[in-house]
RNA sequence: GGGCCGAUAGCUCAGCUGGUAGAGCACCGCCCUUUUAAGGCGGGUGUCGCGGGUUCGAAUCCCGCUCGGCUCACCA
């Protein structure tokens, strides 16, 4: 939303002219503008706080227009509508951590004096008196106003303000006859206006399309929203220091690139005008670290957005966030290792424990994770007794009948079918997935011994996949042949093939030390450790249809 | 994209087989100087998501659309 045209422009409210009358009515209504809603018949509303002129030529509400026209009379008052900057004492949560412990004899003979800013959240007025809270968004404190206390001109100058004004209060604190930490205020400074009403105080704000649209309003009203956000930012910035500290660069990689590789997923397409050439959003940096480590960076990684254009829905944002890791000199044994370190360190740093709720369920994080190999946990979520998986024409038809829309289905894609739909919702403690099959999976060496099975992990938790980790192919024939295989596949009308990347192809061709390489979804990982069901909780601005009336 | 469900006051929600919309909070007026879901008295502030249709009459029934939720498909 653009600035509001009847906001008052920023001379108005200067500090020289703030003793003088407001020069503007407001709101000013446009004349050519018809559309302009007839006035509610609202006779405590005086008739210039009415016909708005917000850009967006939405009909104000009867309780906007009561803001709009308390506003207009503080900057009357003579109040600056936008002060430059307020020096706080303390933060709301600093009183309430150092006092609320505090007794009322504690706190009498040296009275506290705070400087404390914060959004009025509650107001309960009692006629020369009123008590309010604010919230500076980690905590809240009470404010007991007094006419006797801050004088009837500063005290009438009060009660213009609403619900969700930003104001700065000065005064003593004290404990109320219930004991609630309080600051007695001598005297108030307006920061910011609120000219919307604020959503219900008991039930909050509800509406998870509302809440994810205006996440500011989310945040405002619940605080523990914040607090998963908060979650985010630890989690990421724990990796940072786990790779840091164990000598990985962080690095950053394209994210437009001309061949859309490192997975199986539609890109989105954008164009570059000066080059007139498409380029693709990338699905994964995957090729490009790897890339880095053929040239000599060791231990690398990234934690940065991939873009997918596939459905939306609890577990997929079209723009999600991924730590992608690889390291010379290791296999996906090691990175196994690494992720059971990766998991169980963040829980105990973050969460304090190593156990947690996820729904309805108890997320028991302790090493080592339980290990089976894919075809084993095929069988165990299937019922089948393991030997019915060699029988290939018989998989295949299951699978079909599983997702008949799915073709061609090949056995190796079969088993991902049967696995999808019989053992991932299983999988609620974490489990190792080892060894799926190898084609599935084009970028990943074939397990030792095992030529169809791929030296791969996936690391599943709560039903969904966590981490995906493999001893990265190093050969450069063997993996120009698997992207010619997957070419041959999408031939057949296959649409999950990894496109052919020869310059990655020649990468390799320089040598790639043995690798291994590993990618965590940071959105499912906070989902997990946050407990939430929707990554829509997890990312601040979940991609939404445009509303015409927002 | 398919199926199911939803959209009513600023917010949270009622509103039956069709008869011109209600509650709590919020808001407005009056009273109230330690309240805390403050309290007392008075006031409903609404394009019932949008557009058609049926009907004497539609929030309600029918059709189309928009946005969202769940689910299936896709994907991580």
């Amino acid at each position: 939303m653009s600035t509001a045209s009847w906001m008052p422009s920023a001379s108005v409210g200067s500090p020289s002219q703030k003793s003088q009358t407001y020069p503007r009515t407001i709101p000013m209504t446009e004349p050519e503008n018809p559309k302009t809603p007839p006035v509610p018949p609202n006779p405590s509303v005086k008739p210039e706080a009415e016909s708005p002129g917000r850009p967006s030529e939405v009909q104000k509400s009867e309780q906007e227009l009561v803001r709009a026209d308390k506003y207009r009379r503080l900057i009357e008052a003579g109040v600056d509508p936008f002060p430059h900057k307020v020096e706080r004492t303390h933060s709301v949560l600093d009183l309430v951590d150092a006092y609320a412990g505090k007794t009322a004899e504690e706190l009498e003979p040296a009275p506290v004096r705070t400087v404390v800013a914060g959004r009025m959240m509650s107001v309960r007025l009692m006629g020369k008196a009123a008590f309010f809270h604010i919230s500076d968004g980690r905590a809240r404190i009470q404010v007991y106003i007094r006419k006797d206390k801050v004088g009837d001109e500063a005290y009438e100058r009060w009660k213009l303000l609403d619900i969700g004004d930003i104001l700065a209060v000065e005064g003593a604190l004290f404990k109320t006859r219930t004991g609630e930490l309080s600051v007695l205020c001598d005297s108030f400074t307006f920061l910011a206006k609120c000219l919307h009403p604020l959503p219900e105080k008991w039930h909050g704000l509800q509406d998870v399309e509302i809440r994810s649209r205006r996440r500011y309003l989310d945040l405002i009203m619940n605080p523990e929203v914040a607090d998963v956000f908060r979650l985010r930012s630890a989690v990421i910035s724990w990796l940072r220091r786990f790779f840091d500290g164990r000598g990985y660069i962080e690095v950053e990689t394209p994210m437009m690139q001309a061949i859309a590789g490192g997975a199986m997923a539609r890109p989105f397409v954008t164009h570059h005008n000066a080059l007139n050439m498409d380029l693709f959003l990338r699905i994964a940096p995957e090729l490009f670290l790897k890339r880095l480590v053929v040239g000599g960076l060791e231990k690398v990684y990234e934690i940065n957005r991939n873009f997918r254009n596939e459905g939306i829905d609890s577990e997929h944002n079209p723009e999600f966030t991924m730590l992608e890791f690889y390291e010379a000199y290791r296999n996906y044994d090691d990175m196994m290792e690494m992720t059971e370190e990766i998991f169980c360190g963040l829980c105990r740093d973050l969460l304090g424990k190593d156990e947690f709720p996820y729904g309805d369920r108890v997320i028991s994080l302790k090493r080592p994770f339980r290990r089976v190999k894919f075809r084993e946990a095929l069988a165990e979520g299937s019922g089948l007794p393991s030997e019915a998986f060699d029988d290939r024409p018989r998989i295949i038809k299951l699978a079909e009948g599983l997702a008949p829309e799915k073709k061609p289905v090949t056995y190796g894609k079969a088993l991902d079918i049967i696995f999808d739909k019989h053992v991932k919702e299983k999988l609620v403690q974490p489990t190792f997935i080892v060894n799926p099959p190898k084609e599935v999976s084009p970028l990943a060496k074939s397990a030792l011994g095992e030529p169809a099975e791929a030296a791969r992990f996936e690391l599943m938790v709560a039903g969904m996949e966590l981490a995906n980790a493999f001893s990265e192919l190093t050969d450069p024939a063997e993996q120009k042949a698997r992207f010619e295989h997957q070419a041959e596949e999408k031939r057949k009308g296959n649409d999950e093939t990894h496109p052919i990347d020869l310059d990655y192809v020649q990468a390799l061709e320089y040598g790639l030390p043995p690798t291994g390489g590993e990618g965590i979804g940071i959105d499912r990982l906070v989902m997990l450790l946050s407990n939430r069901r929707s990554i829509r909780e997890v990312i601040l601005f979940p991609l939404l249809r445009p509303r015409e009336d927002q």
